[in-house]
DNA sequence: CTATGATTAGACCGGTCGTTCTAGGAGGAT
DNA sequence: ATCCTCCTAGAACGACCGGTCTAATCATAG
């Protein structure tokens, strides 16, 4: 089970290991020499290549925001219309989700377990890519207040990520797609 | 700075002081030693007690259920119909993220912290709760489908909590508020 | 061949963790 | 006054933590 492929950096294999150990029991839990048991690389290795564990953190941390991001975006290619690719969102959420490894956001539960700058700074990026790309989203399907509905459709975001980690319920993803609709069409409808 | 209360006996002085540092800091950073410091008392009392740190976190969020289920049932009994008292849900929630010691929901804390059976179970409880709740008051404002939008409505609530505790934007409940408002009002109306 | 720099395994450090244990003090009931 | 119960302070335990250090090994460049 230990990261072994010796194709790969002793960097990409600490980094490897960090991104499986610390998402799937917690930054906090996980301790240096587990990481380097699971990558097959010297302690030295690590401080020589991070420098402290800190370091691992926000590396790990940059590398969930940049495999997210690619997914979400990844996916949404697959649909030609502005509303189809607000709503895709959802759907890549939900393919996510399906992961039976997923078990929460890797930067709410770091945030939880970690209180430092470091891990704060590499959670607040990563919210507002999220804010960012749902914004645009909004924008280019004519939402009246892109900025407002992107602020809800971040909070649907955020729980179907806390809902898929912690409910024992599989429709997180298809609940928060049809509410966004719901809140889609009522944005785009003129004021009331 | 201490729970020194000595009307108070040792279990509630224990009690207090691990819901404030638990809280605070997290359950796995804070530890025994620094909760009987607080409480003023003897690291036997702690254990003849409570037993083990494992069932004093079991008590902490125990205390959190009751506490804020009587805070948002308490703000409830202020509105007289349904529909403001299921929307209500999210006036309480802004109050609860007022406090300027709030930094997230705690349940999703300390599931993210510690990954046992107990916190698990505490965490269940609390969930169920919620989404009994909005059920019930979802059923109550008319909802055509109470299990749906309440299914809505706690994402919302999520969502909420998560960004009033990581985003620096005071208006989650707001926002949350509005956007149940619209779900609310589209539950209502005839199937489309 | 030799020298350099990276990598290895693993001992070691000081500190913290949850937990147990010893030894004794305070206060009420008999 | 004696007992019993609860409490106190704090030493001690074994385990683990992040981080440093030593020393040996290996590949490669000169």
């Amino acid at each position: 089970m230990t990261t072994d492929d010796t194709r790969l950096s002793a960097r990409d294999r600490l980094l490897a290991s960090a991104d499986q150990l610390f998402y799937r029991e917690g930054v906090h839990t996980v301790g240096i020499d587990r990481i380097i048991e699971h990558a097959g690389v010297a302690k030295a290795t690590l401080y020589n290549t991070f420098g402290s564990k800190d370091e691992l953190v926000r590396a790990y941390l940059r590398s969930r925001h940049a495999s997210t991001a690619d997914r979400i975006t990844g996916a949404l290619q697959r649909y030609r219309t502005p509303r189809t690719r607000l709503l895709g969102v959802f759907d890549a959420l939900g393919e996510i989700f399906a992961d039976p490894d997923f078990h929460g956001c890797a930067f709410v539960s770091a945030t939880s377990e970690a209180h430092g700058a470091s891990v704060e700074q590499a959670a607040a990026e990563y919210r507002l890519w999220v804010r960012a790309l749902l914004t645009e989203l909004a924008e280019q399907a004519g939402a009246r207040s892109p900025k407002t509905l992107a602020y809800q459709l971040h909070l649907l975001y955020d729980g179907a990520s806390v809902s898929a980690g912690m409910d024992l319920d599989g429709r997180a993803a298809d609940t928060a797609r049809t509410a966004a609709t719901v809140l889609l069409d009522a944005a785009l409808a003129g004021p009331s």
